[in-house]
DNA sequence: TATGAATGAGGGTTCATTCAT
DNA sequence: TATGAATGAACCCTCATTCAT
């Protein structure tokens, strides 16, 4: 008996991300995945049950990858700001060394396609965000404000300009990079 | 030789705006469109090329008249700071009034399948805030930032709120809008 | 615009008969259909809802037309043995002369693929031959047996042998029908 | 070397016959079979060429064990009345007791997939039942009339009686079943 | 202008079968 | 022998678009 190979399922999702990202979901089909993985449409069902499911699946692997990224080197240690300093330098330099899985969860955050289930269990990746948001506002250094609130000045700002970035609309360099830290900062605290 | 309906026209964007909004632009075929509109097929081709032409024209057309609705009632004569609250408001009213444009031009706000052409000439018809920008950086009232920055931290929190609003996650009452605004101006003003 | 094209319906519904009867439904594939029928796989759907729904309406077409021709020169004047004659006679009759058509009837007359509603209102076409059979138990010219034991000793043996002699296995000649008729006659009859 | 394994050949025999009277034999995906047989694809290929070869097979096989069944107790001491009738019975009996079989064997009876070849073989385990017809002619119980007919009025009759017994549309209880019996008998004897 | 008919291309998916272990 | 992985071909059906009126 063959055993499943390793290579093809990691094949067929990044041809998934890629075609996904570049061209939306509706217009990848299968065929095309299938063509750029180098291997044939029947395949994929072998690793997927169907199209909905691939893209559940790959969000969710890449959720889980991003996350991994993101809170790296972050503990309960540090202080609330450098902690937070952090995760937010994790954010851009995941963005910038990885565009196109960047772009995939976008183009996803806010879509029905990626079904509830999916999206809730990705959120659990991040609760470490969250356990820290809850610190900063007990320690008082984040202002009295909703998470959404504190996303929305935090991360979203962040997100546009990368987006932007990588549109070419905008140079996203150091200085600039370092101001939009400064103005989210200073908007979340006290 | 008849003139071409303007109601026909009409119905058609309509057709095609909600569908699209529901159902994504791939998942909506011209039969559809057709039949929501009560045409056939075959007369949408009468106004418009193709279905690519077809959403560029509709996207036009609303992100027009949003301009309108939120430019209403702003003019030179203003204040910086009264301009742009009334702008901001603006944004939030014809977002909350019009849920269905909102979302349609928010789907293709970062979309590949909007070019660039129908971008640059939409963008044109928010010159009258690029205006107010600069006059808030001459005046000294706005931070020294680039325009991306002061949207980064002014439109972009709303319209992530907004999403959320619309979604269900969240209930963007009449308080949190007032929270939402102040943070915005401290964050990009002196 | 174009009118519905006859021809086209017929050609479809003339290929779609005589695929099914030599492969069965499910060997029968719409682009086969379709490229028997000269026409595009898309125009059978012009037509049908889709592949069951093709199914049906033919069948439900070829009874009405066997009915039809079977019930000809029937009337409640004739007497009991010479209506039942006729009618014995005309579906020999009907099926030598139309080999596909009754081999196709033939292949769903037991078949669950032929919805009931669709077997329903077929044999509605036969009534005339229900109230037949009832005259005669009526005129005591009938056995007093239940409808499906009659059909099970006067058609049900005609079918077999003629599916016999389309198979080759039997030549059903003038003088074996007119024993079978005789037999089929006596054993119904008092 | 291994022995091929008898039970993995009848448990893949059980779900083929199974599954494909329940839903014909184009929509029994050798998957599904092996699936129910609770084997591998690969493994039905082990057993039988492909899957033509498998219906064949299963077919004989059920034919022979059929024959075995109704021509149990039958033997060339018995009158030739006793032994017709013990056949008729067991042929009812068998079907009653072996639905799916009987399903299953109804469903081939008079289809082309079923080869040739594989149809006369079949015929010939029924040798007693044609031995005992050409007895009877000698001994002018039986009318001088063809093998055929003699079908089409003794196990026809029974076998589309039986059909409509399990699709529901009547009961074929013990008195039916004499009446039959009676009128088949009375039909083909002198 | 306006239309329903017509269509080739392509969609997602399943299939009988073979491969490699 | 026995297997799950792998596959090209084919499935039904829908699509954006054009045709003919």
């Amino acid at each position: 008996m063959r055993h499943k190979d390793d290579k093809k399922n990691q094949a067929i999702c990044d041809a998934a991300i890629e075609l996904i990202t570049a061209n939306g979901f509706a217009d990848t089909s299968m065929s095309k995945i299938a063509k750029t993985a180098n291997v044939s449409p029947a395949t994929i069902y072998v690793y997927f049950e169907n199209k909905e499911n691939l893209l559940n699946k790959i969000y969710l692997f890449v959720k889980q990858e991003m996350s991994s990224e993101i809170l790296k080197g972050v503990d309960q240690n540090l202080s609330v700001e450098k902690a937070f300093k952090m995760i937010w330098n994790n954010y851009y330099q995941y963005a910038i060394k990885n565009p196109v899985r960047f772009a995939f969860t976008e183009q996803f955050a806010n879509s029905p396609m990626v079904d509830r289930i999916c999206k809730n269990e990705s959120s659990t990746y991040f609760k470490p965000m969250l356990d820290l948001f809850n610190r900063g506002k007990e320690e008082k250094v984040f202002k009295d404000i909703s998470l959404e609130i504190f996303t929305a000045f935090t991360f979203a700002p962040l997100t546009g300009l990368i987006k932007e970035h990588f549109s070419g609309a905008l140079v996203l360099d150091e200085k600039m990079l370092e101001t939009t830290y400064k103005i989210a900062w200073d908007a979340v605290t006290n």
